[in-house]
DNA sequence: ATGTCC
C-alpha cells in the first residue's frame, strides 16, 4: 500500500511498488483525487489509464456526484452462475457451435424480466439480454482449484463444477445516461444536495438494476443454448455512484473500474487465457474505499493491439487459447483488441490482495469458452 | 463503453 498523499484528500495506491503503475494512471488518479468534494480516492491493483480517469479507481465525496466517473456504463459488473452442465460431458466443439442468437434481441418478454429487477418499463428491450462489445463476455469456465471447500459449498457449488461468468452492464440505457449529464455537469459534478444530483441517482439506480437484470438474461439466453439451467453465486457492479453513511455522514462513493467489496464473494476475470478468481474480501475495506479490483488491466490501449500481435499470432492462435479455451469472436477487431496479450497478469493483482489482506481466494476459475460476438467486423477499424 | 459513423 502506498500512500500518495496522507490527508485531504487522503490518496492511496493499492500495490506494493509504484513502478508497476503507469505514470498515465498515476497522474490520473491525482487527477480524480483533485476533484471538488473529494475526502479519499484509492487506485486498485488493477489501475490503468482511463479516458480523463483511470479505470481501477474508486473516490469518496463529500455532497458532490459525479456522472463522469462512473462513465458510459453504468451498472457494468460481473455475475457468477452455477451451471447444470455435468463436469464429465465438457464437449466444447459442441457446446461452441450451440451457442447461437444471442447477439439478437431477445424473443421473449422483456418488459416482464425487467420487472422482476426492479425496472419499470413501457417497451420491449432490444438490447436487454445482449453481451455488447469492448471487454464485455459471456464466458463458460470450470472450477479448477479450491482454495476454500467451505465457502465454496457454502455457495451452493461443488469442486469440479462448470460455471458462467458473464461481464456486461447497461449497454445503450448507460450510455444515454452518460450522455445526457456529460454536457450539464457531467464533468464539473452535480451538489449532492441538488435536484440535479437526485435525479441522477435515480435514473443511475435504474441503470444498475437493468445491468444486473441484462447479465442474468445474458446468463438464460447462453445456458438456454446448451439446454442447462443456472443459478446465481454472485454479482457484483464496478461502475457506479453509491451513497454510503460513515460515522453518520453521508458520502457518495464513486467507482470506475473497481468491484463494490461490500456485497460478499465475487469474480475477478483474468484475461480469456489466464483464470479467474473467486475471492472474498477481507477486513474493513475503509483503506481501499469499499473497492477491489474487477480484472487484471489493459497492459495495451484498444487499436494498438493487432499491428502488435497479427505479426507473430494467426486468428486461430486467437481463438484456440494456451489453456486449452475456444473463443467466439467473429469481429476482427474485437478479436485483436482484446487478446490475454492486451492485459497485465491476474496473478500479480491476486499477490497485491493476499499480501495487503483485502481479499483471499475461494476459488480458481479455468476459461473453457469465451463468448463475445457471432456479428461480422464493426466499421472503420 | 455505445440499437456508435455511412
Amino acid at each position: 500500500m502506498i500512500i500518495l498523499n496522507e490527508a485531504s484528500p487522503r490518496v492511496v495506491l493499492c500495490v506494493s511498488s509504484k513502478e508497476q503503475v503507469e505514470g498515465e494512471a498515476l497522474a490520473q488518479l491525482m487527477s480524480g483525487a483533485g476533484l471538488p468534494g473529494v475526502v479519499h480516492a484509492a487506485g486498485l491493483a488493477d489501475i490503468h489509464p482511463g479516458m480523463g480517469l483511470p479505470v481501477g479507481a474508486a473516490y469518496l465525496m463529500e455532497n458532490m456526484v459525479y456522472p463522469h466517473i462512473p462513465g458510459t456504463d453504468a451498472g457494468c459488473g460481473v455475475g457468477l452462475w452455477r451451471t447444470s452442465l455435468k463436469p464429465g460431458k465438457i464437449n466444447l466443439d459442441r457446446w461452441s457451435k450451440k451457442l447461437n442468437g444471442l447477439d439478437d434481441p431477445w424473443d421473449g418478454d422483456t418488459v416482464e424480466w425487467l420487472a422482476e429487477f426492479g425496472v419499470e418499463a413501457s417497451e420491449p428491450d432490444p438490447g436487454l439480454g445482449t453481451i455488447g462489445g469492448g471487454n464485455h463476455f459471456a464466458e463458460l469456465q470450470q472450477i479448477d482449484q479450491v482454495f476454500d471447500a467451505d465457502r465454496v459449498k457454502d455457495l451452493g457449488l461443488k469442486k469440479r463444477d462448470v460455471v458462467l461468468l458473464v461481464h456486461t452492464g447497461s449497454r445503450g440505457l448507460g450510455s444515454a445516461l452518460f450522455w445526457e449529464y456529460a454536457n450539464e455537469g457531467g464533468a464539473q459534478g452535480l451538489p449532492g444536495d441538488s435536484g440535479q444530483a437526485r435525479e441522477f441517482m435515480e435514473k443511475h439506480a435504474r441503470a444498475l438494476d437493468w445491468g444486473r437484470a441484462n447479465r442474468a438474461l445474458v446468463a438464460r439466453r447462453f445456458l438456454s443454448c446448451l439446454s442447462a439451467k443456472e443459478s446465481l453465486v454472485a454479482d457484483v457492479c464496478h461502475n457506479s455512484v453509491e451513497k454510503v453513511d460513515l460515522s453518520s455522514k453521508e458520502f457518495f462513493l464513486h467507482r470506475k473500474g473497481a468491484a463494490d467489496a461490500t456485497q460478499g464473494p465475487f469474480v475477478i476475470p483474468g484475461s480469456r487465457d489466464a483464470f479467474s478468481y473467486l475471492v472474498e474480501p477481507l477486513g474493513d475495506q475503509r483503506e481501499n474505499a469499499f473497492s477491489l479490483p474487477h480484472g487484471a488491466g489493459r497492459k495495451w490501449p484498444r487499436g494498438h493491439c493487432k499491428a502488435r500481435l497479427s505479426s507473430k499470432y494467426g486468428k486461430s492462435d486467437m481463438t484456440h487459447t494456451k489453456l486449452g479455451g475456444r473463443v467466439i469472436c467473429h469481429d476482427s477487431a474485437l478479436l485483436w483488441d482484446e487478446a490475454p496479450q492486451a492485459y497485465k497478469d491476474i496473478e500479480k493483482v491476486m499477490q497485491e490482495l493476499e499480501k495487503h489482506d483485502m481479499a483471499r481466494p475461494v476459488a480458481r476459475l479455468r476459461p473453457l469458452i469465451t463468448y463475445k460476438t457471432r456479428t461480422k467486423n464493426r466499421q472503420g477499424r
